[in-house]
DNA sequence: CGAAGAAACTGGTCGGACCAGTTGACGTGT
DNA sequence: ACACGTCAACTGGTCCGACCAGTTTCTTCG
């Protein structure tokens, strides 16, 4: 049988952020607006203030909101205040629907920052890494050959791999941060992605090149290749958003 | 007289939570690690279940702990769960100073996303932003010209207007978001940093340029206007940091 | 020995009381 | 009429103790 899928056990102070959290993100509640006052939530969400109050503060601590003791709770600009962790929040628009304008922000995100930690990589990446990269094209290498080249979890997989070795060969901490939030933000998206960018993760000889600029330690050329392979990606997911808006 | 700050005014939850935090993010609690109970955690901290939770929400949510109901809740490897809204924690090392290698990776990223801002900017900034963005150029010459080029404060919040009109003219939302939490992240060295970038942001003829590719609509040159421009501060702070390690 | 079940954990929710800042209205004095 | 101090009525912050709801562990029985 199957179809059915997992219930969703969701605290209820998740319930209580999530309900705020898509008001304040689709204008229904302008910024600088004043929120009423937590007695006045609690009733009106049916909580206790505890979960309302362990609410509000996950809002605060995303620049959603601004909390002031004996002031009140505030509407902020998140687009002036919130940080990069907002991202997955941001890709489910007002319909319910994708935001393209989202989904095309995270694929230049990718590039720009594949782009320069593969050059930074080229610089720093210990013997290590470089060896570990290797053994991971040997592995795409083997899975495309093999008839693999359709296994949309085995590229993935392989992908995830290849990426986090250069992020690390770069040595970038705020590329590692910001990588693990890009990836946290298409997980909604996941399925489709994987099918969109199918043709870059299996171009092995793309991968080979990359890897062999790093070798050479000669990052303006690992830049340029890494632009190329990811934009193989990025133009592929943009044509299918663009197209989706048009029709 | 003057010389007093104004005195901190944490609340207990913040208290604990910095307590956690710090303990995580240098080590001392190890990946995997299981904390105490919540209720025994109270009489360790000597503070109130209330108080305790809102501190672990927010470790949850910035990636450092995993909380399970029913279950114990334990230390995440934070480079691999933990966004960019980090990144301010991550600037004071163990030792309490300025963590170099930290410093380095947003003088990094500040480049990439400036440059790539810069060249989708190119290509989709409206006439509003292009006018603005004249305004700040004229701004910038006047505030040099007039004798205020040691004016620091005067040319950080010249540099803040600039670049937000480029991130907007990108329409990229996770470059803008991103940039929140880099100056979020450089505010305990802001003093120290608006000295060391002083002479990028009163290089005119570097902004003047970088807005006559944009106003082009050639997005390569403007990335490399853009690059040319970021990297003078880079090597500014990059030399102070690494200079103040060897010492 | 293995599996069902009970007990002892864990975090999640509740309510009500009181503490601590902020705000603004209301007098009071000039 | 105006400026100022005061106070009451907000706001959020903290505490307590109880109970609900999952997980884990150990016991017990087949």
């Amino acid at each position: 049988m199957s179809g059915f899928s997992p219930v969703e056990r969701t605290s209820v102070a998740t319930a209580v952020f999530d309900q705020i959290a898509a008001r304040i993100l689709d204008g229904t509640l302008p910024v600088g607006e004043r929120l009423p006052a937590e007695r006045a939530l609690t009733e009106e969400f049916g909580v206790n203030r505890q979960a309302l109050r362990e609410a509000l503060q996950r809002l605060d601590q995303l620049g959603l909101v601004e909390i002031r003791h004996g002031g009140a709770t505030r509407v902020r600009d998140f687009r002036r205040t919130a940080g990069l962790d907002l991202l997955p929040r941001l890709f489910l628009g007002a319909d319910g629907g994708i935001d393209a304008t989202t989904v095309r922000s995270v694929m230049e995100m990718r590039t720009a920052i594949g782009a320069d930690a593969s050059s930074l990589a080229a610089g720093r990446a210990s013997a290590e890494v470089r060896a570990a990269l290797h053994d991971v094209l040997a592995d795409l290498e083997s899975l495309v050959t093999d008839g693999g080249a359709d296994d949309t979890a085995g590229l993935a997989a392989i992908d995830v791999r290849f990426w986090d070795l250069l992020i690390e060969g770069s040595g970038n901490v705020c590329y590692r941060l910001s990588v693990n939030v890009l990836r946290d933000a298409y997980r909604p998206v996941e399925a489709l992605v994987d099918l969109l960018v199918m043709d870059e993760r299996r171009d092995v000889a793309a991968h080979r090149d990359l890897i062999a600029a790093v070798e050479a330690g000669d990052g303006e050329r690992a830049r340029a290749r890494a632009v190329a392979l990811l934009d193989q990606g990025r133009a592929a997911v943009l044509a299918h958003f663009s197209e989706e808006e048009r029709g």
